[in-house]
DNA sequence: CGGAAGAGAGCAAACGCTTACCTTGTGGAT
DNA sequence: ATCCACAAGGTAAGCGTTTGCTCTCTTCCG
């Protein structure tokens, strides 16, 4: 009425129409419209319906800073990854959302690329963002930060990464099933050496799976010389320079186990280059079974690791963390399981059989 | 001293100590701490030091909500993507982060799935959290909320995508220069008939590069009969449907231009379970140039689109728009160029040449 | 020596919300 | 009729900052 405006009575654009425009245009106190936005049951069933028409009109979108600030949740989850962009990251990024955002939560995501400033500058910019917590999905995150997180009590999972200290949140894979299951999958087919291209070994996960290899070969008494386990880095250049070595050597294994699809993706990509055809003279195995990898040639069999269950219980321990009743509030660990798909890439090693019943390319 | 503490006296996580504990620290007055944090030359330095040993000391960070609601900017951007799982969204976000957090600005990033509902409710999510600006790479954003986000001039981009509307700010892709260039290597090669898997050509982007691609066939001299343009979904799935369709035919091309990558992985998956090989049989090219076409198999024969010119384009126009006094205020087009890169999926066509030179595998 | 000017620091008002507390009005029990 | 309990809405404090304004010293000029 009175000629002196509020900041926003004029139209604006929408993020800037505040509650007080609605309160004014409903006929009631800014109580009573953050009352009826949250769905406070005190508020009278008219009213309620004058503001919600009134929010209408004015086009009204609460502030989440605001409300943030005064309720101390920003309602923000981070996200550490290594690289968003090797193939891996980004189903897991997409689930992660999707599950994140289904319960009112927005998703801050970086990438450390490995780099130990990089990666603290995110943490440190996350936190500053107020984030309610952090889910971390790769290595080098300084322990000493993690250490005074941990003891504050901040809501932070370590999936499949983490450093050892106590009382952490960890969603930790099962290597061993599925390793095991390609592994003898490898043994049933006939192949008794069997190389391993590993991922980098100062990381856990990498140094995981190896060990989940070298026990299920142990189990069937195979044998593997060290001169067959290959140190590679988890992407397709260390696959091809892993596989490369590997080649240069007098004895050649039938089958090649790899630590991650990219490095399988890698060794596929380094025979191609030579006269061995894969699956006949080599088969390969890989680990993650990214989108990918029913896409390469030949079809990458793989271990298959679920990135939605992976997101999930992220996302679940973070919620334990984060909101006061949560019934796993004191879970700390949680398992994701993992399982063998057989496509294309393996077959029967060459000779071991009278006829190659599956129709490869050089029938 | 005294017994009665404020509410962040003690040990609490990081981001929750707060300005007023720097200024007890310090013995100065808030103000005095905010404006040394902010660099503001009015300061004592003697002061200065004290205040950045204190904020030392209890390890201060800024909250950013609340200067977000002072000051009325979040240094927020959002990124609006169609699927972050396709391999060419990563390479393009990352680089998108990278330059938006060196201007110190983080970003959300949301992937719409193509679905209509998803992208308002995500567009309603970013401006709720109150983003000073959203780069959209995907088509399917509302015309009416575009409107009227532009109306409001707030800082919105459209990277190789966008309504047509009037005075709205466009990175645009320089289709023509690299599919000429594609289309020209296969000619000079001594290709005849070359076809084009398409994208969903209901989308302005792949349109744009279908018509390049005829455009630059038809100054050669080359028909294009409508059998051999298959609209595909620039997915693999749709490029292996795509080739798939285009092998039923009677008449095959020598040659493929394909899209984007994706598509051209499609293909070479659909024609490695035939007798062609490529390129021997058939060459084909891509478009994109995607971190992964340098590892399919055989490496991809490309169109290069600069990840980080793009993602640059998109970061200035936004911060043109955002920035009171930024220099290219009114700018409206940002026009990004393309290249072809030849690798060796592309070679003569059977037969037109006396030798194959380029040594291939069915040497 | 008085006073103006300017540097440097503090006070307090926003920013848009949530929520504890207070006020008012209603109905039922006494 | 009086009182109390309770429902329903309003008032205002406060979340952690920034920033316009004010206050207090110096310093320097006349």
């Amino acid at each position: 009425m009175s000629p002196a405006r509020t900041n926003s009575s004029d139209r604006r654009r929408p993020g800037s129409v505040s509650i007080r425009d609605v309160a004014k245009r409903a006929g009631v106190s800014i109580a009573t419209v953050s009352r009826t936005v949250n769905g406070i049951s005190t508020v009278n069933e008219e009213l309620a319906r004058r503001v919600w028409k009134a929010i209408e009109e004015v086009g009204y979108l609460p502030n989440t800073q605001a409300r943030a600030l005064v309720s101390g949740r920003s309602k923000l989850l981070g996200l550490i990854v290594s690289e968003i962009t090797n193939p891996f990251f980004p189903e897991l990024v997409q689930e992660f959302e999707n599950l994140a955002v289904a319960q009112g939560y927005e998703v801050l995501i970086g990438s450390t690329n490995y780099d130990p400033a990089r990666t603290e500058s995110l943490m440190r910019r996350l936190l500053q963002r107020n984030v309610d917590g952090v889910a971390v999905m790769t290595f080098g995150v300084e322990e000493e930060l993690v250490k005074q997180l941990v003891e504050s009590e901040f809501p932070l999972v370590f999936v499949d990464a983490g450093p050892d200290l106590p009382n952490i949140r960890l969603v930790q894979v099962d290597y061993g099933e599925g390793i095991r299951q390609a592994v003898q999958h490898l043994a049933a087919l006939g192949h008794r050496t069997i190389a391993f291209l590993s991922g980098p070994l100062k990381q856990r996960s990498p140094l995981a799976r190896r060990d989940a290899f070298l026990k299920a070969m142990a189990e069937l008494g195979l044998r593997v010389p060290p001169e067959q386990m290959v140190e590679g880095s988890h992407t397709m250049e260390g696959g091809i320079a892993a596989m490369e070595r590997l080649l240069a050597q007098p004895d050649l294994p039938t089958a090649v186990l790899c630590s991650n699809d990219m490095t399988a993706i890698g060794a596929l990509h380094a025979l191609y280059r030579t006269t061995h055809r894969v699956p006949d003279d080599i088969s390969v195995v890989g680990f993650d079974d990214i989108h990918l990898a029913q896409f390469v040639l030949p079809p990458l069999t793989t271990v298959q690791m679920s990135c939605r269950d992976l997101a999930a219980a992220a996302v679940e321990a973070l919620r334990a963390g984060i909101e006061p009743g949560h019934p796993r509030h004191d879970k700390k660990e949680w398992r994701i399981s993992t399982q063998l798909v057989v496509r294309q890439s393996s077959t029967f090693p060459r000779g071991s059989l009278p006829a190659q019943v599956s129709g490869t390319r050089n029938g």
